[in-house]
Formats: C-alpha cells, structure tokens, sequence
DNA sequence: TGACAGAATTGGAACGTTCCAAATATTTAA
DNA sequence: TTAAATATTTGGAACGTTCCAATTCTGTCA
C-alpha cells in the first residue's frame, strides 16, 4: 500500500530539473531561480516529499544534524522537567529539535543513553548527570568536538562548560534572612556531603553565619539524604542537641519538607516553633502547608542559559569550557515564620 | 585536532578483514566466525569506533530506525513527565531511544515537531495531542506506514491506536463513594464540554447517579475553564443554587484545587462543610490541606502500555488501530469528608 | 585424490542527500 | 555583434552503512 519513499530525484523528474537544483532549493540558496524555486517547492507539496535528514547528515558534518541531546537524572522531578522545557524553547526556536533522555540516577543508564545519542549524531548534548559521574565520562566526546554543556550539578575536573545556580549566595542570602529574624542558631540540614552542590552549599551557609557576625558550630551540620525521608532524619539528631538550634536551612526542599514532617511528629509547628527555610523552590513549595520559605532557581532559566551556550559552542564550531552561575532569590512563605496568615495563591 | 570520523572501512583494513564482515559482526550475526569476530571488536575498541546510525537507516527501513518520537502537551504538568518516563522505561529496554519534545498546547508547535520527527526517520509515534488537534493531522504519517499511539486524550474520527484511562468508571465511583458518604446532590464541575475527556467524565457522573439512584439535575453540571481559576468560578455558581449541592466531582484535580479556595473564600471548610473530589491524582493531590480524595489515573501506566502498543505495531509491520482503555482507583483522603485527621505521608 | 557441503568471507551496488567543478543560459558593456 | 561577466543549472563523486551474490576456505566422504 504504502509507495516507496519520495526522493529528490523523483522531485527533480517531476518538476523538470536536476537533483542539485532541487537540493538547492531544499537549503534555500539563493542560486536558483524564483521561478524554478516555486516550482519545485509546488512540486514537493504534491508529491509529499519528507526530507531525509539522515542522509544529509551522511555528507555533512555532525554539526549540521541540528540534534541536540538532552540527559537529565530524574524527570519525574518537576525541577528537572522544568529545565528541559527551557532547553526546549531555545534549542526549537533555532531549529534544532531535542533528544531527551531519563537517566533515573543511573550511571549504566546514562552511558547508554550518552552512546545512543552519539550514534544518532547529536550536534551538542547538555546534561544534569546522575550522581557520581565520573567527570572523565564525557571526554569521548569532547574529544571528538561535540560540545557537551553540564547544568544543576557541576563536574569538577571535567573540561566542559557548565551552568550551575548560585549556590553559595542562595544559601546567604537564606542565613541573613533567619539572623534578621532573630535566629541565633541557625542548622543546615540533609545532602550528602561528597557532591559539589553540597559543598557550594555548606560554604554559602557559612559564609552567612559570619557575615552575620554568628558562630559556626560543627554539630549543626547535619547530613542526610537529600530527601523528605532524609529531612525527618536530620531534624530529628538536631532536635536532641543540648543547645538546639530554632532554626534550618536545608540542602533542598525535599529535605525541608522532611523536616516540616519531622518537627510535627514532636508536636512542634513549622513556622511558629521551628524556623524552616527550602532551597530550589519546587512547585509543591507554595502550596505546602505552611508554604515553603525557599531559594528559587528557576529551572527553566538555567535550562535556556545551557542552551543558548550550547547553541554557541555549536555555532562557532570550538567549544571554549565556560561556567555560568545564574542567579537566584529569596522566595519569603511561611515556613521561616516571618509571615503568619495563610494566603492563598490563586492561578497556580 | 580532531579526527576524521572511524569508519567500518578503517576497522576492517586495521582488523584485516572485509568491510562485509565488519558489518555482520556490528550486526550480532552467527555467520562469523568466534575469533573474528572477537578481533574485530577488539580493534573497534581500540580506535574508539562509533556507530553511524544514520547511514545504516539510509539502508535499512525507518521501521528499523529505533527511535521512537514522543510528544506531550505540556511536560511541565508532572502528569506528562510521569508519562513520559513510562515510555521511556519500556521503549529504552527494547533497545529504542526515545525522542520527547514539548507543545505546550500549540497545536502550530505540534505540527513542526512532528515533522521534524518524521525527518529523522521515527519507527514510530505516541502523542498526548494539543488541544483542538484536527484528527486528519496524523493522516500523512499513518499512510506513511509509521505507527501513531495517541495517549490520554483521544482523537475521534482519527484511525490511530490510543490508549485512555477509564474516565467513565473513574468517575461512577467517585459519585458511588460519595453518595455512601449520604450525598444526595452532587454536582458536576469544571471542563470544556467540547472534548472528549470532558463527554466521557459526564457521562460517567450520570452513570454514578443513576446506580447510586439519585436525580440528574441539569443544573448540578457547571462546566468552566479545567484550571484552579476555572473551579473558583464554578463553585461559585453551585453554590447560590437554590438547591445547593453538598458535594462535588471535579473535571480535573485543578479545578478540585480551585473549588476548595473557593469554598474557603466562604468561610466553608473543604472536607466538613462540602466534600471534594477531584480527578487525575496530581502529586499535589497528596500534599494538598485537606489532601484531596481523587481518582488516580497513573501516567506512567499509561506512557507503559501506549509504549508496549506501539512497539508491537511497529514490529508488526502492520498498525491495526486498537484502543487500550487504562483502570483507574479511587483514592480516598480527606477533602470528601471520609476521614478527618491529617495523616502524614511519608516517602513523597 | 576429487567432489561436495557447509562455514566464513568478500566485493560491489545500493540508500538519499550535498558538494564541487564544470556547463549552459542570460545580461551587460563595448 | 561579440566578449566578458553574471546568473542558473547540472552531472557525477562522495558520505558510511547494509545486502546480495559470489567466492574462498575448511573438512568430510567416497
């Protein structure tokens, strides 16, 4: 039923030209004649011709496949979800179309993945890598000048560009707030301390600590996993520390949550007892209850920055490593007591 | 810097071989012989051979192409994430990649994307289609002998595969449950009446009453944009009814969402003074106050079973249009009125 | 030893495009 | 009217694979 493919060649018969002519009109030189171009192109839609990408990739360079890989750990994860629809909106307004791939946090998982994509001729991938990546993973790659651009999760020692949150100053900027409330002893709770985020982290809250004039005290760093799970964990060694802290900054909002879970459990309310405050700003933060005081990243942001910089290193055909940090703010709720009333945020 | 591109031909001079052998044993085929072929791997490690999946299809039909496109409506709804991480599961373990892009309800988005998809050669398709999708859209690649798999909302008229979930039941026992909570008047909120979602849920509302051996009232049905605003509006029409309703099914968990701030905004609490049901089981659902009794559709079942459905048309050859329709459960929490203490969930 | 079967290997000819160098048509300038 | 310049068109030769038919290599058996 179905007719064999329809080629150039068939569009070069049927229009009355040769196949280069056709294929000039198919990349829009503008060698060929307005006349002929129309004709052609009339021709095309008639006969429903579907280009075939993977036989111009054949003789053009793997630049031109005009694919770009996406590789995130966990899709499941609004964060990351978000992220790639930013990689999406700039990656298809240049006419590149998205490969994306769901690691699941596996290693195994993202090195077949990586493969595949290669095969397929990726012009350049950006991807969240799963947790302990090795950095040298990507070298193949690089190797063979397709730019590879890392987002949320650095690779140190990797000699690829990265775009990461600002970590550090987030977690400042979450420290001052608390010490301005009157928070003296302020806890930071969850992650696990052998990845870069954790040390951004860990080093933005201390930071704040003496920028705020307060002291660091080695038992208020607790590390869980960066879960609810792992949230209800930490809360619950630094709740039984002689001198108890009356607040936390945590390692990400899922252990904030855990932590908002932990303090109930003791009877204690999150907000009004226990100063809480999230990092990531999830969606589920603004309809918790109470809502999650939190440093917004804006996923979708870092998803268009990796992009646009892939698209660069594409476009100028060397790929320079390069990191950019971008910005991030204070999103004030409930959950760090600085607000009382429940107010409801319509629109969703 | 960087090398010319390995080839088959460079593998085979290096493994003194045949390009024809090189070929086979990339292939997996018992022709050749255990020490050749051992030697020709060997070597391809050695020169960091990579596959060139565009030339084989060059060769090959699309059907052996291996990627399959997935297109969703809106990646940011976790729901499409879930479902598309269902895809990925079965189509990654089939040896398939996956090829995810976004709409975002634009139905000009979803025609480009598609296209490009058909470019690159896709075994086959799975798309939640945009809204107001014209049914003939999928015609070209139907004819085209490519396998179409529409999930979540289906495509009257279009004679492709698709896979639902059971709107119907979900929502007879939405109303069997909560006439057995002693609901006499319960009303019907939220959705455009002009898709085929919306026709499916009314009708089974009107199935639930009848079993349940209540009145239909026209007027117990308020349909209204499917978002948290659309559900603030419709609550407010039910309830300066003469005959109020004590209770409501919703369209979607969003409009559930809206009708509770609606109530509240009355000084009526969710869950005591009027019960909530909503629709789909939003990862919200949960974490919502009342959490929000819903019937769970699971999209990642859904991404599954259309993932299955596909790939068996694809390796059929033959793509015999065939309907999966997806169970659904009631999920009972606290915003119907069933239960009353808040309960934490733990695990997220 | 020769014939024969089976196992293993191999040269080309595709596949649908782009690119190059060269050919042809059309204008322009003298 | 002709040469030169410009605009347009065009055959092949790639690109990296698969597939077919044909070939060479092993034994094995009479």
């Amino acid at each position: 039923m179905t007719k064999a493919r329809v080629t150039v060649i068939d569009i070069a018969k049927a229009a009355g030209v040769s196949k280069s002519t056709v294929s000039l009109v198919l990349q829009g030189s503008s060698l060929v004649n307005e006349g002929t171009r129309s004709k052609v192109n009339a021709v095309m839609r008639e006969l429903g011709y579907v280009y075939n990408r993977g036989a111009a990739n054949l003789r053009q360079a793997s630049a031109k496949s005009r694919i770009v890989g996406v590789v995130v750990n966990d899709l499941t994860n609004s964060f990351f979800a978000e992220l790639a629809v930013g990689v999406d909106m700039v990656v298809q307004s240049a006419g590149f179309v998205q490969f994306l791939s769901n690691t699941s946090e596996s290693i195994d998982r993202q090195r077949e993945v990586v493969a595949s994509m290669r095969e397929h001729g990726i012009s350049g991938l950006i991807v969240s890598p799963a947790r302990a990546t090795d950095a040298a993973d990507f070298k193949p790659l690089v190797a063979a000048g397709i730019p590879v651009v890392v987002v949320v999760r650095n690779l140190p020692g990797a000699k690829v560009s990265s775009v990461v949150s600002d970590n550090r100053a987030g977690m400042m900027s979450a420290v001052k707030h608390l010490s301005e409330l009157g928070h003296k002893r302020i806890a930071f709770l969850g992650g696990f301390p052998d990845t870069a985020v954790f040390d951004d982290r860990l080093a933005g809250y201390r930071s704040g600590m003496e920028a705020a004039g307060l002291d660091y005290h080695q038992e208020l760093v607790i590390s869980s996993a960066p879960s609810r799970a792992g949230g209800v964990e930490a809360i619950g060694k630094a709740i039984v520390l002689a001198d108890k802290p009356s607040a936390a900054v945590c390692f990400n909002d899922a252990v904030a949550f855990g932590v908002c879970d932990g303090l109930r459990a003791r009877r204690l309310e999150p907000g009004s007892d226990f100063a809480v405050v999230g990092f990531d700003d999830v969606i589920e933060a603004q309809a918790a209850v109470p809502a999650l005081t939190t440093v917004s990243v804006d996923p979708q942001g870092i998803g268009r920055r990796g992009a646009q910089l892939l698209l660069k290193q594409i476009n100028a055909g060397k790929a320079e490593p390069e990191t950019v940090i971008t910005a991030v703010r204070l999103v004030v709720r409930e959950s760090c007591g600085a607000r009382k009333s429940v107010k409801i945020e319509t629109g969703l």
